[in-house]
DNA sequence: ACCAACGTGTTG
DNA sequence: CAACACGTTGGT
């Protein structure tokens, strides 16, 4: 036992190939032998762990340990080592076993294309176990790695785990073998196809193993991830195409939202699109036109109430409460629309909605207010805390404090997000787009509206947005008032968007991770797309409070604003889709934007050029990396560009990316599920690396840059130290 | 402590 | 350059 273990460490290739050619052959040829034992183990998948003893080799050769210190290790007699992995690998494997066991080979062969190599080194191959999840495991190898591994096995089989499954199969293996042959083409054609779409890869997985059941590879993620990673641009497009089922949720989230628009109800109508997309699509469908033509209505409407609203205007509270009356009324559509959603919400959604919202939506709507004051009051010192934090900038307008009244505007803040939307809408009425897709956008809640309406009235207040705005709003009679400056709003809307991005975000987090996890996952998946959005708003808020957003904030202004302008249903739909998306991606990217935002500032100013780019450039700065490639920084970009922050979100303030970290933006970052193909994969027993397709490219580029930056490479990086310079 | 992944050295 | 293996880092 002792010895062989770890010391052997490494087995240089050279001794691995002569282990294995020789063991190889023989293994072909006597595949009954190794196999035997092992035939066990192949099914078992397992990811083979690495630790262990890896030995093996050393006898054959002993020569040179590669790289790090090996050297001689120590061997063990082959046949040891081999029943140890085996046996290690069987405990956790047997799990595995059962289920992929043989048939694994097949399943395994779907993707396999390799399956060849397999044949050849047939043992081997079938190692990557553990990575099965993928399907991969079957065969292939990429390389050597087969035929090394083939004869690693026999002979000691580095990798333990990998001989001893491959040995399984042996003595079938080949009969597999040739099966797999056949299998392989399919399987190579099935390897795209997972690439694309992997869910439907994974499911048709299992039936044979399901290699991803195991999968180390944590095929956590949705299966949809494949997909998005593929097509993170295409993002939406591509994202629904492959995964209909997301894409529909996702979709019909948007959607609703976009209709919805009107107030925290869209996080519950976001999960509960996703969910019901799941579930019906008619649900989404139903909820979707109703909002519309409440919109639609609500301009009309608006007016209307705008003139109840007046009234009620006096007790922020009160009015929240009796807008929230006068709608069910009924009279307003608006009101009816959004019972009707808060309705099915409530039913759907109840999970999520019901801590924070919920309750207000379920209890009536006096009785919410009530309630609802008092939670948001809860809420809205979690937010001030939350952007007291964030704003220190921002602090500066910290109005707020002062205004409310404690209470007050807390309550204001939460609650009203209905009725506020409700206000604000009727009170602009013709403004309402705006203050709208304000309320959707920020989401959900309450706070958006709040903040809009109060930005509006008066830039003194504006600034307070952050903290006071809420409560302001509410309490604030101006709502009718703001109304009028509708454009205005527009402007002021980023910050106060940003806001309530922060504030919401612990309830959205919450609600999500209450509600359901998929959602999360599905909208960060999604979010390459919504992230965009979100991030440029996440971003513009950041930059607002800063100053420095210019770019991204103008653009946000203006395709925001133009879309208001020029009609609030279509330009609320986009708007609010990207801004509900945002709102949940905002979860993460805000967050981490503001506190990057200072730390990184400058790129980002600088970067606003173009936004992705910055990005890259950003970080390269940062890190020191060079060269941005251009290609792939938009990639990144999307999806968590905004994310950035990612690191930071969280804890926080240091970007401190340390340099391992990954960026988490990039195409690959946002790939969940591994192919289970690559080299890395297969062998992620002994190679400790990620699948080569979830490689960041942050990272990538930087171990190029430093390694040897190109001449192109120097000079982009150049260019990006003098443009953060200028 | 465990696990995942990163960085690196070696080899072919 | 790719693959491999290992040690180490980073996160939980
Ligand atoms: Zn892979
Ligand atoms: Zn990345």
């Amino acid at each position: 036992m002792p010895a062989t273990t770890k010391p052997s460490r490494r087995k240089t290739p050279a001794q691995r190939k002569a282990a294995q050619k020789v063991i190889s052959t023989k293994r072909q040829t006597c595949n009954s032998n190794k196999p035997r034992g092992r035939a066990t183990e192949r099914p078992q998948k397992t990811p083979a762990e690495p630790k262990r003893s890896t030995t093996r080799a050393q006898a054959q050769s002993g020569r040179s340990p590669r790289g790090r210190g090996v050297s001689g290790p120590a061997t063990e007699s082959p046949g040891r080592s081999l029943s140890r992995v085996n046996q290690a690998l069987n405990v956790k494997e047997s799990a595995r076993l059962g289920q992929q066991s043989n048939p694994p080979d097949h399943s395994s062969e779907l993707q396999d294309p390799p399956g060849r190599r397999k044949s050849l080194r047939g043992t081997r191959v079938p190692v990557t176990p553990y990575q099965p999840p993928k399907p991969c495991r079957g065969g292939r190898n990429s390389r050597g790695g087969a035929g090394r591994r083939a004869a690693s096995q026999q002979g000691n089989t580095r990798n333990k785990p990998l001989s001893t499954s491959i040995n399984e199969s042996t003595p079938e293996e080949r009969i597999e073998s040739l099966a797999v042959s056949d299998a392989e083409e399919t399987l190579a054609v099935s390897l795209k196809t997972d690439a694309e779409a992997p869910a439907s890869i994974k499911d048709q997985s299992l039936g044979g193993n399901n290699a991803k059941d195991g999968s180390p590879l944590k095929a956590d993620s949705p299966p949809s991830n494949d997909l998005l990673e593929d097509c993170v641009q295409a993002s939406c497009d591509s994202t629904t195409t492959q995964q209909d089922k997301k894409a529909v949720s996702h979709n019909s989230d948007g959607d609703l939202r976009c209709v919805t628009g009107v107030c925290g109800d869209v996080d519950g109508q976001l999960k509960l699109c996703s969910d019901r997309s799941k579930d019906s699509p008619c649900a989404l469908t139903r909820i979707c036109s109703p909002k519309v033509q409440s919109n639609r209505k609500r301009n009309k409407s608006l007016s209307i109430l705008g003139n109840k609203l007046d009234h009620l205007g006096c007790d922020a509270k009160q009015d929240d409460i009796c807008t929230v009356h006068q709608e069910e009324g009924s009279k307003l559509d608006l009101k009816e629309n959004r019972t009707d959603e808060r309705e099915i919400v409530a039913t759907e959604t109840k999970e999520k909605i019901h801590h924070e919202r919920g309750e207000s939506f379920e209890g009536d709507n006096a009785v919410e207010t009530v309630e609802d004051m008092e939670d948001m009051e809860d809420m809205a010192e979690r937010l001030a805390n939350c952007e007291g934090e964030k704003k220190e900038k921002e602090n500066d307008f910290s109005i707020n404090p002062d205004d409310p009244p404690p209470s007050t505007p807390a309550f204001q803040s939460p609650d009203p997000p209905h009725s506020n939307n409700g206000l604000t809408e009727l009170s602009e009425s013709p403004v309402n787009v705006l203050s709208v897709s304000n309320a959707a956008t920020s989401n959900p809640t309450k706070a958006p509206p709040t903040s809009e309406a109060v930005k509006p009235e008066g830039l003194s207040q504006g600034k307070t947005d952050i903290h006071g705005a809420k409560p302001q709003f509410t309490g604030s009679s101006a709502v009718a008032e703001t109304a009028l400056m509708v454009q205005t709003v527009l402007v002021k809307r980023n910050t106060p968007v940003i806001i309530r991005t922060d504030c919401f975000k612990p309830r959205i987090v919450r609600d999500s991770s209450q509600g359901e996890p998929h959602q999360l996952q599905s909208l960060a998946i999604l979010s390459p797309l919504d992230e965009e959005k979100a991030c440029t708003p996440a971003e513009t808020q950041t930059k607002d409070s800063e100053g420095h957003s210019q770019r991204e904030t103008s653009s946000l202004s203006l395709s925001l604003a133009p879309q208001f302008s020029t009609d609030a249903l279509a330009a609320e739909c986009e708007p609010n889709l990207s801004e509900d998306s945002a709102v949940v991606a905002e979860q993460n990217l805000v967050p981490k934007i503001s506190t990057t935002s200072l730390d990184s500032s400058y790129t980002f100013s600088c970067s606003s050029e173009s936004t992705r780019s910055s990005f890259s450039f950003d970080t390269e700065s940062e890190a020191g990396y060079g060269e941005p490639g251009p290609s792939t920084l938009p990639i990144s970009w999307g999806p968590e560009g905004a994310c950035l922050p990612s690191w930071t979100t969280p804890k926080q303030q240091k970007k401190e990316r340390k340099k391992r970290s990954r960026c988490g933006m990039c195409e690959p970052c946002l790939r969940k599920i591994s192919c289970g193909q690559c080299s890395c994969c297969l062998n992620r027993s002994t190679g400790h690396q990620i699948c080569k397709l979830r490689k960041c490219v942050d990272l990538r580029r930087r171990r190029t840059s430093q390694l040897a930056p190109s001449a192109a490479q120097v000079s982009l990086i150049l260019h990006a130290h003098v443009h953060s310079i200028n």
